[in-house]
DNA sequence: TCTCAAACCTAA
DNA sequence: TCAGTTAGGTTTGAGA
C-alpha cells in the first residue's frame, strides 16, 4: 500500500461508515488513517516491526462499527476486496484513555500549574472545574506521598419501602418511606453526616439528624439535594445496585419527578438503569442492574462479599455476624408498613433499623479494608475501581498486557471465536492418595507460585511462541529454542524476552518489595495499603495463566497454558521420584521416604521419622536439594508438617499443621465437610468436633461418644432447626435444570408463594428436609426453614442420619476404628426415637386427635382428661412435673426473648426480628411453641 | 440394584 | 458485549 492507496482506503472506509450509520449526521467519521510501524504480539517475529494502519475515528462508539466493516471486508479501487484482522479495536474507551495517558485506577493525577484555566463553560457539579489538555496531565506512580489514599467522601445509605401485605415492595405501587444516610471521610472513624429522612413525623434519635417530610416527593428531592451537597466520591450500601438505587430511580419515574435522577457529577445528566447479567465460572451467574452515576463509584458490599468470600448466606445479617460479630434485627418487609402507619415512635423504631442498615455496610467496608484493597488492586492492574466489582478477572490481565505491549511497540490482535487449535487442555497431576491415618509426621513440600515461575523459567509468552510451520520456515538455531513437554516451541530470552514473564517478574518483585515494606511499616494506614498491595500482586500473578487458557476470553493461547501444565506435571513427578530415590536406607537415611500424596504443586512426604523436628529437618533438606535441579526461578519450598494426618482421598484431608516443632499452629482441613458450604451446621460441627477430638485430644472414645450423643439428640428431636439448614447455590434458572434437585424445586415452590422474595439465580437457597411419605425423593421433602417453623412441620431425622451424617463420619472413622459403622450408626443410641406428629398436613387433617395420658402416653378411653387409670395414683407428682415443665420453658423463652431485645437495642419493645440466619431466632420460636404446648397440657388439669 | 450423568463445591 | 483454568469427590435423580 502506497500513500495513494491509503487515501483511497480512507475514502472507501468513510463511505462505508456513512452507509452503516445513516441516521447520524456526523460530518466525518474517519478522522485520520496513518501508516505506523508496529509488531504483533502473536508469535515470535524475526523482524523488528512491520507497517500497520492506524485509524482514528471521531467518536468512541464508531470504533466498533469501523471494526465490523473491516472484518467483513471492503473493496478498494485498484486493490480488490480485502478483509482485515483488526488490532486493539475492542477496548473500552475509558481503559484506552487511561492506558494512553499512563493512568491507572486509584491513581494520583497532577494538573501542572500554568497548564490549565478556569472552565470556559461549566458542565459539571464538581467543586473545581477547569480545562486542560489531556496530554498535559501528569500521572504519579503510587510511591511515597502518592501511595496515600485520597480522603474519599463515602455515602452509605439504605431505603425502606412500605410494601403491601404479603408482597415484596414494588416501585410501581409502594412508596419510599425512609432513607438513612451516613457520610464518612475515608480513614476517619466516625461519620460527619448522620441523618434519616422519614415520611411523616419521627421521634428524635440521639446523634442523628431526623428529617421528617410530608410527601414522598420531598424525601426523594431532599436525598438528591444531599447527594449534590455532600458530593460523595463513593456510594456504598448493601444490595444498592440491584435494589435501592433502581428503586429510587423507578419510583421517581412513577411519581413523575423529572428533576430527581440527576445524581452524577455531569450537569443535567440523568441516571440510567439497565438490566445486566454477569456470568463466569468463578462467580457464577448473577443478575443485577447497571446504574450509571457519572463521577461516583458505586460499591455494593453485597457484590463485594459474593466475589471475595465463600459463605453459606450473604444476608447483611449473616455477613455482619460473621465479620463484625454483630447481629442486626431483621424485620420482615410485611411489618414495615405497620410501623410506618403507627405513630412517631414506631416510625422511630423503623428509622433506627434503617440507620443500622446504612451503618453496617460502612463497618464492613472499614473492617475488611475494602478501600485499601480495591484501590491497590486498581493500581496494580490498572483498571478503574468500578471494574473490580462489575467485570471479571480477564480485564485485569488484559489491562496489564496492553500497557506492557504499548511500551514494547506491540499490538494485540482482536481474535474472535475460538482460539487456536483444540479447545481444552490437560491440567495438573494429582498424585494417587494413599489414604489412611498417619501417626508419623508428614512433611509438605510446595512449589512457590508454580505457574508464574514456570512461565518465567521457560519464557512462555504470546511473543515467544513459534508455531510449527514457522519453526520449519524460520530456521532458528535449536539451542535458542525450548520444546515444552506438550510439544510446543518457544524461543529463549536471548532471542526475545516474553512480555508475560516480564509482567510476572515485575508483579512478584513488587510483591517482595511490598512485603519487605510491610515488615518495616508501623503506621496502620500504611500497613493496610501495603498489605492490600501484596495481596493484589499475588492474585494478579496467579491469574495470568488462567487468562491464556480462557478459550472464550480476549486472547486465548492454549499453547501457553498447556505448556505450563505440562511442565507442572513433569515437575511433580520428578519431585516425587527424587524424594523417594534419595531418602532411602541404602543412602544412609534412617527410613525410606514415601510420597503419600501430592496435588499440582505439592508433595506430602512420610520420611518415617517420628518427631516433627526431624521431619522438618529432612523436609528442608529435600526442598533445597530438589530446588537445585530446576531452572530458576522455580523453587521448591518446605512449608509445613502435618502430624497427625488423616488422608481420606484426593483433595480431602485433615491434620494438625506445624511450622515450628514446639507447638502446632492450627487444625487444617481440606475438602471435607467442615469446609464445605453445602452441609448443614449439624454435620459441620459434628465433623469438626470429631476431628478435634481425634487429632488434637487423641481421644477416639471421646469422639465416638460425641457422635452417639449427637445422633441420639437428632433422633429424639432435640436438635435446633438452625443446625439442620442445608444451603445450596442456585446456579441457573429453573427450566435450565435437567434433573430435579431439592433446592431447585423449593425455589420453584417459593416462587409460587411469593415471586418477589423467592431466591433467584446466584442466590443461595436454605432448606430443611421434612417428613414425607416413605420413598419420597429429597426434592419432594425440601422446605423453607421459616415455613417449617411457622407451620410446625416435623423434620425427617432419619434423612439427616442416613443422608447427611453417616457417610462423612464413616469416612473419618473408618481408617481409625474397626467396625465404625456398627458402633456409630447402629448402637443402642439409635433406638429411642421421638415420633413427631405432623399437625397440619396430609392425612393428619382427617385424623381425630385422641387424648393421651400425661403420665405414660397411653390413649385415654373414658372420662378422664388427664391420666389413665394406671397413673391415677401419681396425680400429685405428675401435676407438679407439668407445672415445672411450663415454668422451665417460660424461663427459657424469657431468656431468649431478652437476648433478642438486647440485640435490637431496646428492652421495652416487642421483638420483631425474623432472621433466618440467627440461631437464637430458631430457638426462640421453638421455645415459644414448646411453651404454648406445655401450657395446653397444664390446662388439661382441670380441678 | 446397578450405572451414569448432572449438579455442587472444593483444591490447587 | 462479556465471561480466568483443570482435576476430583460426593450426592442424587433417572433409567436400564
Amino acid at each position: 500500500m502506497g500513500p495513494d492507496d491509503i487515501s483511497r482506503f480512507h475514502q472507501t472506509l468513510e463511505g462505508r461508515m456513512k452507509e452503516s450509520n445513516r441516521s447520524s449526521n456526523v460530518p466525518r467519521f474517519v478522522k485520520r488513517v496513518e501508516l505506523v510501524q508496529k509488531q504483533t504480539i502473536m508469535h515470535y517475529q524475526t523482524q523488528e516491526s512491520q507497517p500497520f494502519l492506524k485509524i482514528v475515528v471521531a467518536l468512541p462508539t464508531m470504533v466498533a462499527s469501523c471494526r465490523g466493516i473491516l472484518e467483513r471486508g471492503i473493496t478498494i479501487e485498484g486493490l480488490g476486496s480485502k478483509s482485515f484482522l483488526t488490532y486493539e479495536s475492542n477496548i473500552l474507551f475509558a481503559l484506552r484513555f487511561m492506558i494512553d495517558c499512563n493512568i491507572v485506577g486509584g491513581n494520583w493525577i497532577e494538573v501542572p500549574a500554568g497548564k490549565y484555566r478556569k472552565a470556559a463553560r461549566v458542565m459539571s457539579y464538581c467543586q473545581l472545574e477547569l480545562d486542560c489538555l489531556f496530554s498535559d496531565l501528569v500521572s504519579h506512580a503510587a510511591e511515597g506521598e502518592y501511595s496515600k489514599m485520597a480522603p474519599f467522601r463515602i455515602l452509605s445509605f439504605d431505603i425502606e419501602c412500605a410494601g403491601r401485605k404479603g408482597h415484596f415492595p414494588e416501585p410501581t405501587h409502594d412508596p419510599v418511606i425512609q432513607i438513612a444516610n451516613l457520610v464518612t471521610h475515608q480513614g476517619e472513624g466516625q461519620p460527619f453526616v448522620r441523618n434519616v429522612m422519614t415520611l411523616k413525623s419521627c421521634s428524635p434519635i440521639v446523634g442523628v439528624d431526623v428529617m421528617p417530610f410530608d410527601t414522598e416527593r420531598d424525601i426523594l428531592l431532599a436525598w438528591r439535594d444531599l447527594i449534590r451537597e455532600v458530593d460523595p466520591d463513593i456510594i456504598i450500601g448493601y444490595n444498592i445496585c440491584k435494589f435501592d438505587l433502581p428503586y429510587l430511580i423507578e419510583r421517581a419515574e412513577v411519581l413523575k419527578i423529572a428533576e430527581f435522577p440527576i445524581l452524577g457529577r455531569i450537569r443535567n445528566s440523568r441516571v440510567r438503569v439497565r438490566d445486566t447479567t454477569f456470568s463466569s465460572r468463578q462467580y457464577g451467574v448473577r443478575e443485577s442492574k447497571d446504574v450509571t452515576i457519572e463521577g461516583r463509584v458505586q460499591f455494593d458490599l453485597l457484590q463485594a462479599m459474593q466475589r471475595d468470600y465463600k459463605l453459606s448466606s450473604y444476608s447483611l445479617n449473616s455477613v455482619s455476624a460473621h465479620f463484625l460479630g454483630e447481629q442486626k434485627e431483621d424485620v420482615h418487609h410485611s411489618i414495615i408498613s405497620d410501623l410506618q402507619n403507627g405513630n412517631s415512635e414506631t416510625r422511630r423504631r423503623l428509622a433506627v433499623y434503617c440507620l443500622k442498615d446504612a451503618y453496617l455496610p460502612q463497618r464492613l467496608l472499614d473492617k475488611l479494608m475494602y478501600i485499601y484493597n480495591y484501590v491497590e488492586m486498581a493500581r496494580v492492574t490498572g483498571v478503574p475501581i468500578s471494574f473490580l466489582l462489575s467485570r471479571g478477572q480477564s480485564i485485569k490481565v488484559l489491562s496489564q498486557l496492553l500497557r506492557k505491549a504499548k511500551q514494547k511497540n506491540l499490538v494485540i490482535p482482536n481474535i474472535k471465536g475460538q482460539g487456536s487449535g483444540q479447545d481444552t487442555f490437560e491440567g495438573a497431576t494429582v498424585l494417587e492418595a494413599r489414604a489412611g491415618y498417619y501417626e508419623k509426621p508428614i512433611a509438605t513440600l510446595d512449589f512457590a507460585s508454580l505457574y508464574p515461575s514456570i512461565m518465567m523459567a521457560y519464557n512462555l509468552c504470546y511473543c515467544t511462541l513459534v508455531p510449527p510451520e514457522d519453526a520449519r520456515k524460520l530456521n532458528l538455531p535449536p539451542e535458542s529454542l525450548n520444546k515444552t513437554p506438550s510439544g510446543e516451541i518457544f524461543v529463549k530470552p536471548e532471542l526475545q524476552k516474553g512480555i508475560l514473564p516480564e509482567i510476572l517478574e515485575e508483579l512478584l518483585a513488587a510483591r517482595k518489595r511490598a512485603k519487605a515494606d510491610l515488615k518495616e511499616a508501623k503506621d496502620p494506614l500504611e500497613r493496610a495499603v501495603l498489605d492490600g498491595r501484596q495481596l493484589a500482586l499475588k492474585v494478579s500473578a496467579n491469574s495470568v495463566y488462567g487468562f491464556t487458557g480462557a478459550t472464550v476470553g480476549q486472547l486465548p493461547c492454549l499453547e501457553i497454558s498447556s505448556s505450563v501444565t505440562s511442565y507442572g506435571r513433569q515437575m511433580i513427578e520428578h519431585t516425587k521420584k527424587l524424594v523417594e530415590d534419595k531418602f532411602t536406607t541404602v543412602a544412609g537415611y534412617e527410613h525410606n521416604a514415601e510420597v503419600i500424596y501430592g496435588d499440582t504443586d505439592s508433595v506430602m512426604v512420610q520420611f518415617g521419622v517420628s518427631t516433627v523436628e526431624d521431619a522438618m529437618k529432612l523436609g528442608r533438606e529435600a526442598a533445597d536439594y530438589i530446588s537445585g535441579t530446576f531452572t530458576k526461578p522455580i523453587k521448591l519450598e518446605f512449608e509445613k508438617v502435618y502430624f497427625p494426618y488423616l488422608l481420606i482421598s484426593k483433595k480431602r484431608y485433615a491434620g494438625l499443621y506445624w511450622t515450628n516443632p514446639e507447638k502446632f499452629d492450627k487444625m487444617d482441613a481440606k475438602g471435607i465437610e467442615t469446609v464445605r458450604r453445602d452441609n448443614c451446621l449439624l454435620v459441620k460441627n459434628l465433623v469438626t468436633e470429631c476431628l478435634h477430638k481425634i487429632l488434637v485430644d487423641r481421644d477416639v472414645p471421646g469422639a465416638v461418644q460425641y457422635v452417639k450423643n449427637t445422633i441420639s439428640d437428632l433422633l429424639m428431636n432435640r436438635v435446633d432447626l438452625s443446625l439442620l439448614v442445608i444451603t445450596k447455590g442456585l446456579t441457573k434458572t429453573g427450566e435450565d435444570y435437567a434433573v430435579k434437585a431439592a433446592h431447585v424445586e423449593l425455589a420453584e415452590r417459593m416462587r409460587k408463594r411469593d415471586p418477589a422474595t423467592a431466591p433467584t439465580v446466584g442466590d443461595r437457597v436454605p432448606y430443611v428436609i421434612i417428613k414425607a411419605a416413605k420413598g419420597a425423593k429429597a426434592y419432594e421433602k425440601s422446605e423453607d426453614p421459616i415455613y417449617v417453623l411457622d407451620n410446625n412441620i416435623p423434620i425427617d431425622p432419619q434423612y439427616y442420619l442416613e443422608n447427611q451424617i453417616s457417610k462423612p463420619l464413616l469416612r473419618i472413622f473408618e481408617p481409625i476404628l474397626k467396625n465404625a459403622s456398627k458402633e456409630l450408626l447402629h448402637g443402642s443410641h439409635t433406638r429411642s426415637v421421638s415420633i413427631s406428629t405432623p399437625s397440619n398436613s396430609g392425612i393428619m387433617k382427617f385424623a381425630k386427635k385422641k387424648l393421651t395420658c400425661l403420665g405414660c402416653k397411653a390413649i385415654i378411653s373414658g372420662g378422664s382428661q388427664t391420666l389413665c387409670p394406671h397413673c391415677k395414683g401419681r396425680e400429685a407428682e405428675l401435676y407438679c412435673k407439668t407445672v415445672a415443665n411450663v415454668s422451665d420453658l417460660e424461663m427459657l423463652f424469657g431468656r431468649l426473648w431478652t437476648q433478642c431485645q438486647e440485640c435490637q437495642g431496646s428492652l421495652h419493645q416487642d421483638v420483631l426480628c425474623t432472621s433466618r440466619d440467627c440461631p437464637i431466632f430458631y430457638r426462640r420460636r421453638k421455645a415459644q411453641k414448646d411453651m404454648a404446648e406445655a401450657r395446653l397440657q397444664l390446662d388439661r388439669w382441670d380441678f
